[in-house]
DNA sequence: ATCTTAGGTAGACGCTTGTTTACTTGCAAC
DNA sequence: GTTGCAAGTAAACAAGCGTCTACCTAAGAT
């Protein structure tokens, strides 16, 4: 009924057009792994910067120089292609592993290299906008289990060691929106130095054991 | 064209309705402060518990009994309620306020709180849903600039107040994600005396003056 | 009793979202 | 060359969004 007519123009409108862009030398025309991983790049990014719903299938699809369709095509959902993106993203994990004694410094470290590179916001960004579908939260909450707080976990002693993780969770997760909504001019303003130590002291304060066992 | 024909069912179907409802005893047919008020406290609630665009503007008239184009009539915008919402929530507020030293407890002991009242997730939750439009964006940060840390730098002495003090909003920040994501059992779970000695050391941590003014 | 006005309402509008469908086209095997 | 198939595409789809308009109707003033 609403179906009228399709396809008028022949595509491109004007003759050749791939010879003409220089970056990006030679892209094949038709490869489906390029293709999927344009798309897996682009979608890393941008998750990483907007956030789940902050972004449009569309939006990944422009920036992967690719089709919208293709999208759904090759991942299957948008919330399928997010959990995608998720768990090729685990910096983090190498950051946790090593010896416990050094982990809230490791910690307080990987916060402020957060903060001097620009694109690196990634994973904290995708959390707090999960909200939404609930089939979202469930993969956001399983990342965040295995990849954080789990490993975490495993290099506590003592007590608690759920909750003390939990805490130590809140500065990570803390720092994304605030980076976010305040930029980084103020935190990049002060001493590296200065800030690591104070941070290596929260993730202290944060995990270590009880210090009155028994009173 | 398409405007066929409007109510054919004399709008509320089964006689009289009011009277056989027992809760919310008497609310008066038409009265709109009441109704205002309904509006705003349904915002409230529901931007606090799933944040900015987790909410529709269809939820707030449903929850608030009252009529959709209300919500946009007596507010003018759902961004417009939203900045009504945040202004009227200044509970932090007096948490902040007091004496310099006491600072990192009360923080502390305000986060513990959060963490037994269910839907005090209120004011955190907002914080993060906002990069969609950028006047939302805007009416957070100024917000959050007048109500969290200009009051918590003006308590400060020494240098890089001002990042001293987003790294506390750090923490406040990020308890309102963790809270969501991973629920509060595990939270309340733990000593709540411990918690707030840990969040304490954690806040004092962020914002103590520096301990080594010259090397 | 009538008029006026403000409170309330249903529904449509225009737009955007994620997803799907029907189609075209480049590339390789024959 | 012709054919087959997968890669890629444009457009439509249904659902949802915030917003706005035209319309009722209760209630106070006259």
């Amino acid at each position: 009924m609403r179906v009228e007519d399709k396809r008028t123009v022949p595509a491109e409108a004007s003759g050749e057009r791939r010879p003409e862009r220089p970056e990006r030398a030679g892209r094949p025309k038709r490869d489906r792994e390029a293709t999927e991983r344009r798309i897996l790049d682009a979608a890393r990014d941008l998750f990483g910067e907007h956030g789940y719903d902050g972004v449009t299938v569309r939006e990944i699809a422009a920036r992967a120089e690719a089709n919208v369709a293709l999208v759904n095509r090759y991942f299957g959902s948008k919330a399928a292609l997010f959990g995608e993106v998720l768990t090729g993203e685990s910096v983090i994990r190498g950051v946790i592993a090593g010896d416990p004694a050094g982990l809230p410094r490791r910690l307080a470290e990987h916060f402020v290299r957060q903060i001097d590179q620009r694109s690196a916001t990634a994973m904290s960004r995708m959390l707090d906008r999960s909200a939404g579908q609930p089939e979202v939260k469930k993969i956001l909450l399983r990342y965040l289990e295995d990849v954080i707080v789990q490993p975490i976990i495993a290099q506590l002693e003592g007590p608690d060691a759920r909750a003390r993780a939990l805490l130590a969770s809140t500065i990570i997760m803390g720092g994304g929106p605030v980076r976010r909504l305040f930029g980084l001019d103020d935190l990049r303003a002060a001493d590296p130095a200065e800030v690591t130590d104070r941070l290596t002291a929260m993730f202290t304060a944060a995990l270590a054991p009880p210090v009155r066992p028994e009173a």
